[in-house]
DNA sequence: ATGTGTGTTGAC
DNA sequence: TCAACACACATG
């Protein structure tokens, strides 16, 4: 459907795939050659980076994050269309994180997740590390509850592997990092289900996302649960056992989350249902559990 | 082969 | 400080 003779005739840049960017109307959005968007602030005359997304409103969400961390609230507030307002939780995640954490969150995507999580563990007293309870080694009794996630279209898709968030992996699972900093060793962790079969997953860091990740083995599990984004996974431990159990989404009734950006509304996971896990592509996701430790100055 | 994001420049 | 533009370099 080419024009014959004027080459491209979008009155309104209808065409999605266009050679030509169209500028932006958000602030610290610039448009990728490939009709993506990136996310960039300034600071001290040098660009930060925040990330490539795929739509728009991703990236000027991602910029207006950034710019609350950066220049604070009344800087951020004043963008326009002012972006959903940050409650108090969100000011102290945000400054309980350094700025180059927070930029990793963003350029992984998984700054929302880890503010839902940071919701959920406000304070939570963890008693695994706590005292040194004699009864568990004799006592397989109740496994006690470690963490849970609802994965994403990335931890259900062809990437095969699972994020862990650094707060969970750290706490919960730790690794030897490697003396040289580089080579950081996974190791194979071993994970009981809910009908006793018994799953071995490699379990690394993978230093070029700055994220921990279950790897090897993963994809096995999504395929036989059928994991589908949106659904839970969690992890429990007793003594040195360790325990994954799932649990699907809600098929009906209201999804997990709908996340809002600005004037637009992006459902996190795609209805898709009758065994196919080949989500073709999900839009708006801003998931993906992760987080970044890349702590620089 | 594709896409990221850096280098660079010139406006505001 | 900011974004437009080009493309070196990652990434798969």
């Amino acid at each position: 459907m080419e024009s014959s003779a004027a080459s491209v005739v979008t009155a309104d840049g209808a065409d999605a795939e266009s050679r030509k960017p169209q500028p932006s109307r958000f602030k610290g959005v610039v448009p990728q050659p490939n009709g993506r968007w990136g996310a960039q602030i300034y600071e001290k005359h040098r660009r930060v980076w925040l990330g490539t997304f795929n739509l728009e409103e991703q990236a000027a969400l991602a910029y207006a994050t950034a710019a609350l961390r950066f220049r604070g609230r009344d800087a951020a507030a004043n963008l326009r269309p002012p972006p959903p307002a940050a409650d108090e939780h969100e000011f102290n995640f945000l400054n309980s994180h350094t700025k180059s954490e927070i930029v990793d969150m963003l350029r992984k995507h998984t700054y929302a997740d880890e503010l839902h999580y940071s919701r959920r563990t406000i304070s939570t007293t963890d008693p695994t590390l706590d005292n040194n309870s004699p009864s568990i080694a004799a006592t397989p009794a109740a496994p006690e509850h470690l963490f849970e996630k609802s994965v994403t279209p990335s931890d259900v898709g062809k990437l095969n592997r699972l994020v862990i968030p650094k707060q969970f992996a750290e706490k919960h699972f730790p690794l030897q990092i490697g003396g040289a900093g580089d080579a950081i060793k996974g190791v194979l962790l071993s994970f009981e289900d809910r009908s006793g079969k018994v799953w071995r997953f490699r379990y690394s860091y993978w230093n070029s996302s700055h994220s921990y990740v279950l790897t090897k083995g993963w994809n096995r599990f999504v395929k036989e649960k059928n994991l589908q984004a949106g659904d839970t996974v969690s992890f429990r431990r007793s003594g040195k056992r360790l325990y994954i159990d799932w649990k699907a989404r809600r098929r009906s009734g209201p999804p997990v989350r709908t996340v809002r950006l600005f004037g637009v509304d992006i459902l996190e996971t795609a209805a898709v249902h009758g065994g196919g896990c080949g989500g073709k592509r999900v839009i708006g996701e801003m998931n993906g559990v992760g987080f970044g430790c890349g702590k620089k100055a």
